[in-house]
DNA sequence: ATTCATATTTGGAATAGTTCTAATTATCAC
DNA sequence: GTGATAATTAGAACTATTCCAAATATGAAT
């Protein structure tokens, strides 16, 4: 068994995952990943840092980028970077969009039908081959799920 | 006549547009948004400054981004942020996409129907109201206009 | 035109977020 | 267990941006 892993994401575990890429598996490693698994409020590397100490009191802020950066190159988590200042992790991996509430400044996932993404890519010129499509809204959230 | 304005985006002008929000006219910000106008490949602060000096080798970065947030402000310029690094500065106002080229960093406009924003905007779960809709892709681009 | 009140610009200091560096420590393969 | 290498650590360095207080420019009223 591995260690707690809040929600499964990646289908062979996290040691598996980062073996898979040459990389070991490690305690700082883990908790930030579940960090960002228990929690999917689209935390900033300071609010990580922040919650992982609490487990590892001795982690520094260095390894938590390294550790989220390592997270990202093996496509477990993505940045989020919809505004100036600090980049945001999150660990969802299924097409979706970020509708970002101006009113609370909360980003909240929104699930998007597979056929919307080949829709909004359709509109790019020949000459224009697009490996990923990013959607942002912003506006106000009458519903304040968490 | 007002002073020379690449190619006009503004109904009025930008000192009448300014005007209308209370705000002066300036040299710094004549320069500065025609300077945006001339060249739309979505500098950031620090480029827009090496292009300003041109013409007024004494303005100062400061200025460069007082400016640029005015004329933001003024809903003239957008700015674009999805990546990590500086904030960029687009002063394209028709609904368009961006489209970023891996490859060589730069960043295209994409124009984008009407229609299509509004399909998107569909998506979107009843509670949540969108003001605004950006579409980021990520990619190779073949045909290498500008 | 001159003066005045206020908006704007300026340069530099300060801050925030992130990356880099070199030394220490941990991990995995043998 | 041992050794080669990967990862972590603390702090310095760096980049982008904002803040600040002083100097300057602007437009309105005279």
């Amino acid at each position: 068994m591995s260690t707690a892993t809040t929600t499964a994401q990646h289908p062979a575990g996290l040691a598996q995952t980062l073996a898979d890429s040459g990389l070991r598996s490690t305690p700082q490693r883990e908790v930030i990943y579940d960090v960002l698994l228990k929690k999917r409020d689209h935390p900033t590397a300071d609010e990580v840092f922040a919650r992982v100490k609490v487990e590892l009191p001795t982690v520094s802020l260095a390894t938590v980028y390294n550790c989220l950066e390592t997270l990202v190159k093996c496509d477990l988590v993505r940045t989020v970077n919809f505004e100036r200042g600090p980049t945001r992790y999150c660990p969802n991996l299924r097409p979706h969009a970020h509708f970002h509430d101006e009113q609370s400044g909360k980003t909240h996932d929104i699930d998007l039908p597979p056929e919307l993404l080949e829709k909004v890519s359709s509109v790019l010129p020949p000459g224009y081959d697009a490996k990923s499509v990013e959607i942002i809204f912003r506006g106000k959230a009458t519903k304040s799920s968490n």
